[in-house]
DNA sequence: TTGTAAGCGTTATCAG
DNA sequence: CTGATAACGCTTACAA
């Protein structure tokens, strides 16, 4: 803010002899001035140069315009992508978004948003996991969260559960004579429970011969091959001359998978099916396209910021009727047949 | 912002019999006071919960800590992850971000700078392409760009050139008999022209066979494939029987070329030596690892917040010594040797 | 070490 | 349709 000398309203004011309050008026209700005096005031911001002041405006009447965002810090495509998505909001909704990595610590998380609160956001955005919605539930803001644990406060979620159908039924239909599901163990509170439930229940649904493996695959990627290596050993000792379906339940793990039984057979036996989740772009570009149930981030972003603003903007009325029920939003994900399933 | 009552320092004041300054000073220069007070006002906050409104702070003190970031709309590694990277140098320097994502309209990238400024951010860090840096040279206030034109602006980039020169070098050492740049035509301008001008000079310096081929690859994953695959094939008729080494401009690319090799021969061939760019996940997830020229993202985006942050700073002394020539920042680049070369 | 009073640049209220 | 004047909640000389 440049202390020097910054035109504001009063100058504007004396240059063409209205107050300040015309001038005030020129800009958030114009038709309430003559069309002559429109013009001539709109001359004087030319002839002055005049920059409008928004930290002045929202002391005034209380209104940023800010919405916060507290993204976890992870290096995967999914959360970065979504944070694109919902920055792109703003061409529709006009909020600015103040963004904060977390770094998975309580107490860090809360000064966050503690600051984020100071600066008057009208309403926050929360996909890191950390603090438990029974603790954001009492924030004096509309919360909205993405794929997390969200019982207390409102909520945009991907359709886990059909997700994991979904991948499931494809490995179904091509008759697969064992199905495997590869995850890590999931509390039933995260959204991402529903793949393993989805997958559960067709398979009793359908009477399918299924297995379940929970295994933490690590996240470098030599960790990751290394484990995988062992679950590929296990299955390939366990089920040899059966017809594997296998449901990754992440593309990065599904990839590292494929890689593994390239390098081992050179390509793709004919008794592998594979199916990840996400559609992220590692399942384009894998050696072979990866079978995958594709998230909508970009509706799921438009959905969470939508849900927020229509809470906000319900503060705003003179008899605001908040929410007494957290609203749980989801977004159908969409099967993606590729060569991991195709050949 | 709650119009109804949010205690300020005026409560504070009041219910501490201390005046609205000795509340201040109690922020912002403790020590001025006795210890006594100081524990009679901390115990009044707590009491009171007092919730601190930074925009009140800005308006009275002109410094808002925020740092204006426009980026374009890429859903590329580099991008996303440099974003992260600033977004974390929020811990050393306590600025917070505002950010927008460009279109790459001139006219609509404008608003959201003049948005930004109206915000009062006291920095802006530029990614996007879009302005050219004799425009953004003219605002206000201090820039820094990253990996972009920078001819009239402070920026930071990776030392395309060296990294040019590390890739080329890699593969002299295997003893390629022809080495052959993958590239699209890129502006002087540009720094990363840098890595076509680091291949040529090396090549020219150690007299060594090569070959640049300009082609746009595309961006949807089957145009790149197709495309690739013509490059592939002149490559595999123009130079079979020799060994070959390619230098990728970057990863993405360089892995679709990896691809095409491994479905067509089931393993890279030991003619072939295949070097990318920018360490992007893919390098690492691929079929097998590639060799590649890290970017340290980390490195960049800390210095050039650190950079823009010391501008600012300057501004605030009250005889400010303006740079008079834009300041260029280069982080050196790490080669990193995987399966496609040491194979 | 503490207090007084004048801003900072808008918007809101109440008149006219 | 237009204008005074008082907020908004904090900082910053200048005093004491």
């Amino acid at each position: 803010m440049n202390r020097k000398k910054n035109i504001t309203f009063d100058d504007i004011a004396k240059y063409t002899n209205f107050s300040k309050t015309t001038i005030s008026r020129y800009f958030n209700n114009p038709d309430s001035l003559t069309l002559k005096n429109q013009e001539i005031i709109a001359q004087a911001l030319v002839d002055l140069d005049y920059k409008e002041n928004k930290v002045a405006r929202i002391l005034a009447s209380g209104k940023t315009e800010f919405i916060g965002i507290v993204i976890p810090f992870l290096h995967n495509h999914y959360h970065l992508e979504m944070l694109t998505q919902i920055l792109l909001t703003y061409e529709q909704f006009g909020y600015k978004f103040l963004v904060f990595i977390g770094n998975g610590e309580k107490e860090t998380e809360r000064q966050y948003i503690d600051e984020l609160l100071a600066y008057k956001i009208e309403g926050l955005l929360i996909l890191s996991f950390t603090i438990p919605s029974r603790e954001l539930a009492d924030l004096p803001i509309p919360i909205v969260t993405i794929e997390r644990e969200d019982k207390y406060v409102s909520s945009v979620n991907t359709d886990n559960y059909m997700g994991g159908v979904q991948a499931t039924s494809l490995l179904a239909k091509h008759g697969c004579d064992i199905l495997i599901h590869l995850n890590t163990h999931t509390s039933p509170s995260i959204p991402s429970y529903g793949r393993i439930k989805g997958f559960l229940d067709l398979c009793e649904e359908k009477h399918l011969n299924q297995r379940v493996i929970y295994k933490d695959i690590g996240t470098e990627y030599e960790t990751m091959k290394k484990n995988m290596g062992e679950i590929l050993d296990e299955i390939e000792a366990e089920y040899s001359g059966m017809k594997k379906g296998i449901f990754v339940s992440n593309d990065t793990n599904a990839n590292v998978l494929l890689n593994l039984l390239i390098r081992k057979y050179g390509r793709l036996p004919d008794d592998y099916y594979i199916v990840g989740f996400d559609d992220s772009p590692i399942s384009r570009e894998a050696v072979m396209s990866i079978s995958t149930v594709g998230q909508q981030i970009d509706k799921i972003a438009f959905e969470a910021v939508s849900l927020l603003v229509e809470q906000m903007n319900e503060r705003k009325k003179r008899r605001p009727t908040p929410l007494t029920e957290p609203v749980h939003k989801v977004v159908t994900p969409v099967l993606l047949r590729r060569e991991t399933t195709e050949h």
